[in-house]
DNA sequence: ATCCTCCCCTAC
DNA sequence: TAAGGTAGGGGAGGAT
């Protein structure tokens, strides 16, 4: 047991006497096996038995496609593997284990299109009785089934991991708040105050969180401990599966010096390589490198780490929040156009995404990356995965923009414009990924909701919203526990905007299926009472499996799925050319190859979609679903209130939230703003709302007619971006999509007099302003500064109040002070002053 | 020297 | 068939 057993055993943690200077002691959990344990649980005849998480259910093998060349492909595989090595040092068979990674050839000998080639669906997780066999994360099934016939195939259950990874963390969470979400199976801790406060081992401490995490998932979980990161992750590879390891300080060097580099955080294939062909392969012969030897070899930092790493020294802190520096999304998958409009559509797809995702972690972005995968010269068209990417170049390009945005609308323009500059032959591209980094946060969703406005307004509201609630309870949290942030544990990659306690938040983000609440465990054993905090409700944010894993459709709610499915099914060839719009989006996937997902594209009501006129069809990776553990503990009324806030949210395919009513109106307020659109039949149609409506086809006249006055527009400014290819496609008479889609309009009127004309129409037709109306004239004028139109705005607004004035009706009074309201709030963003009207 | 930009590598 | 995503960090080399 050690210095620290014996030290805990003969001093209670009360003691007044001075103990020696506790060492510091971190604490690595890592759940077994993941996916596999959970794919198990309720499968006891499974236990013991090689298993394999795959989207493969067969035998492990498919047919081989004409065309493909899996042979050339392997090759060029391992020849890059070797590149990383300089030639006179011949690299050990250490290679070899990488390069599984490809089908047996002696399968694709074939001559005809019969032949049957191993499965290349790749294996999420594997039991430890099937890497005993030799197999792998990552490998491909096919080849897993090769080396174990007996192997099992069990599919992906993204919601029974996101239920253990919440059990777990609640777990942990009950002990301390010192934790790093590592991901959703894995967390740091560090164990120092608990250790202290307790007089307990560290081991003994393992011991209870272990089968506490056993008893409540039926999972099992490692853990490693020492006394720093780095040691406790070694740690926790002796101590797998099911059990657990300190590594004590002064067996480290005994320990350390045969262990291969790999074991070294940030020592990957290439640096491994890289080290192999110096010489080097264990962490002993590591150490025998001089500190600016390997700085020299391998960069300042780089040279740093490797050379405390091998030694077991680690000083990095466990971090419990970090910020989010980046938001992005990449589709590499079924990618397959045949025209550049496809491709074009697509990016906007995309660009909608990153809109969405920026507006759940509540953030704009300043710098815009486009990254692009090209099929090499040279390799096979068609890749001997289906739908796979095959071998590639990158192709990037980036541009800082004047004013950080989170818009779509700006987010396309520029990414379109990267995208003609890269003058790539749309047919080669197999990978398409959009990244938004420098990060600000972004308070102006708090302004977005009507109905809030109003309720803040007239101060009638007595119902506590669901962020209001959470927002009481972190504040709460955080004052109780001397917290200056938000004790939220950051996910490394999910991190939100750090401080949202500071942040007017109404982000609905904090609604989605990664945020869990931990509350204090009821009964449990004796001996962990003595060491679990007692604590109340903190919220943690928990990274859906399938940030880890990739499926992102098998992460997609069944009934979204389905429809997906169907886009895919219905849709066999779409006739582009000649077609309108929608029509022709469902086609950006399907393009020449077969492929359902891409990205999961979804079709969208279209009609109450204000930002977007043409009814689009969205990129959709949505996985945000409110957590039952979340929904189960929260009021009855509250309950009601998140039920219908998230009904309309999804059946807007979730892709505007602002569009969605936060439902905290007093119930007479909301009668008067809901009712009208749902049941009663509506005696006058919202001009804005009709524009809408009509479908795609009937407004492609417009849109044509749209059209050319971005084109008269972009001769006076050379530099925009689609100017070349504007010409091109209007010369076609087709549909631009970039055009129609990028500049701001009210319901499609992009010219002042149509603007005017539809806002007269609005306020003198109908009684009383809908809240959906509303949001849309918001949008227009914000969509108009983002744009630098202040001049229209000016008289947009102008137009607008004077109309309005003379109403006289007060909901409309307070329509206009909304819009208003929202349009300062950006100005101030943006400009840093708010438009005077005089 | 210190940045910015375009990559590549790594982890999960 | 298959579902190759997301984010952070650092190095090379040019711009300032």
């Amino acid at each position: 047991m050690g210095l620290k057993g014996a030290l805990a055993s003969s001093s209670s943690a009360a003691s007044a006497v001075d103990p020696p200077r506790q060492q510091n002691c971190i604490m690595h959990v890592d759940m077994d096996c993941f996916f596999v344990s959970v794919g198990i649980r309720d499968y006891p005849e499974l236990k013991g038995r090689p298993v394999a998480v795959t989207h493969n259910r067969g035998h492990g093998r498919m047919t081989i496609r004409p065309s493909t060349n899996p042979q050339f492909e392997m090759q060029y595989y391992q020849k890059k593997l070797k590149k990383g090595q300089t030639e006179e040092k011949k690299v050990p068979d250490k290679l070899d284990d990488n390069t599984w990674e490809y089908p047996n050839p002696a399968c694709v000998n074939g001559t005809s299109m019969d032949v049957v080639a191993l499965s290349m669906a790749e294996i999420a997780s594997c039991s430890y009785e099937a890497r005993r066999i030799g197999i792998k994360n990552g490998m491909f099934f096919g080849q897993a089934k090769q080396l174990c016939p007996d192997l099992q195939a069990v599919s992906y259950n993204f919601k029974a991991y996101k239920e253990v990874a919440s059990i777990l963390y609640e777990t942990l969470a009950s002990y301390t708040y010192d934790i790093e979400a590592v991901s959703c199976d894995e967390a740091l801790i560090d164990v120092t105050a608990i250790c202290e406060e307790t007089g307990l081992t560290p081991d003994e401490i393992a011991t209870v969180i272990r089968s506490e995490i056993k008893e409540k998932t039926k999972c099992t979980a490692s853990v490693g401990m020492g006394s720093n990161i780095l040691l406790a992750r070694m740690a926790t590879r002796k101590a797998k599966p099911d059990g657990q390891y300190y590594l004590k300080t002064e067996e480290v060097d005994d320990f350390i010096r045969d262990q291969l580099v790999n074991i070294l955080p940030g020592v990957g294939r290439t640096l491994e390589c890289r080290m192999a062909s110096i010489g080097v392969k264990t962490c002993g012969e590591l150490q025998q490198i001089l500190m600016p030897t390997l700085q020299k070899e391998f960069g300042p930092k780089t040279g740093q780490m490797l050379y405390r790493f091998c030694r077991g020294l680690d000083d990095r802190p466990v971090r419990t929040e970090k910020e989010r520096k980046s938001v992005s999304a990449e589709i590499n998958y079924g990618i397959r156009f045949s025209q550049t409009k496809e491709a074009e559509v697509f990016l906007l797809n995309l660009a909608e995404e990153i809109q969405r995702r920026l507006e759940i972690s509540g953030m704009k972005g300043k710098r815009l990356t486009l990254k692009v995968m090209m099929r090499k010269a040279g390799a096979p068209t068609e890749p001997a995965k289906f739908g796979g990417h095959g071998i590639c170049d990158n192709v990037t390009r980036s541009v800082t923009l004047d004013h950080p945005t989170g818009s779509a609308k700006v987010i396309s323009r520029e990414v379109l414009h990267m995208f003609h500059l890269m003058k790539l032959n749309v047919t080669d591209m197999r990978g398409v990924g959009i990244q938004m980094h420098q990060l600000i946060p972004d308070n102006k969703a708090s302004f977005t909701h009507f109905s809030s406005f109003v309720r803040s307004n007239t101060t009638t509201g007595s119902s506590c919203s669901v962020m209001d609630l959470f927002q009481a309870s972190r504040t709460k949290k955080a004052m109780e526990h001397g917290l200056s942030e938000d004790p939220n544990f950051a996910w490394k990659k999910t991190t939100e905007t750090g401080n949202p306690l500071l942040l007017p938040s109404c982000r609905d983000a904090n609604l989605n299926s990664s945020e869990i609440s931990v509350k204090p465990p009821g009964a449990h054993t004796p001996e962990s009472t003595a060491i679990r905090r007692h604590r109340h409700a903190i919220n943690i944010e928990v990274p859906s499996a399938s940030q880890i894993d990739p499926s992102v459709l098998e992460a997609l709610p069944p009934d979204i799925r389905e429809q997906v499915e169907q886009t895919y099914t219905a849709q066999q060839q779409p006739n582009f050319a000649d077609t309108h719009v929608k029509e022709s989006m469902k086609g950006i996937v399907t393009g020449q190859v077969p492929v359902s997902m891409g990205t999961m594209i979804l079709e969208l009501p279209g009609p109450q979609e204000s930002s977007n006129p043409v009814g689009m069809i969205v990129a959709l990776p949505a996985f945000s679903q409110v957590d039952p553990e979340v929904f189960a503990a929260l009021p009855p009324d509250v309950q009601e209130e998140l039920r219908t806030a998230y009904d309309q949210r999804h059946r807007q395919g979730m892709k505007n939230p602002l569009l969605q009513l936060r439902n905290t109106v007093p119930e007479k307020s909301k009668k008067r703003f809901k009712k009208k659109n749902q049941t009663s039949p509506i005696k006058v149609q919202s001009p804005l709302k009709n524009k809408l409506i009509v479908s795609p086809h009937k407004i492609l006249p417009d849109l044509i007619q749209y059209e050319h006055q971005v084109e008269e527009k972009l001769q006076v400014d050379p530099g925009a971006s689609t100017s070349d290819h504007q010409t091109k496609i209007s010369s076609q008479r087709e549909i631009n999509v970039d055009s129609v889609y990028l500049r701001a309009n009210l319901a499609g009127a992009y010219e002042l007099k149509d603007v005017k004309s539809l806002l007269k129409e609005w306020v003198t037709t109908i009684g009383e302003p809908v809240e959906e109306d509303i949001l849309q004239v918001v949008k227009y004028c914000t969509d108009l500064i983002e744009e630098k139109d202040l001049e229209k705005l000016d008289l947009v607004i102008k137009y607008m109040k004077r109309l309005i004035q003379q109403s006289a009706d007060s909901l409309w009074n307070m329509a206009f002070d909304f819009i208003l309201d929202n349009v300062q709030v950006v100005m101030q963003q943006i400009y840093g002053s708010t438009l005077k009207f005089t």
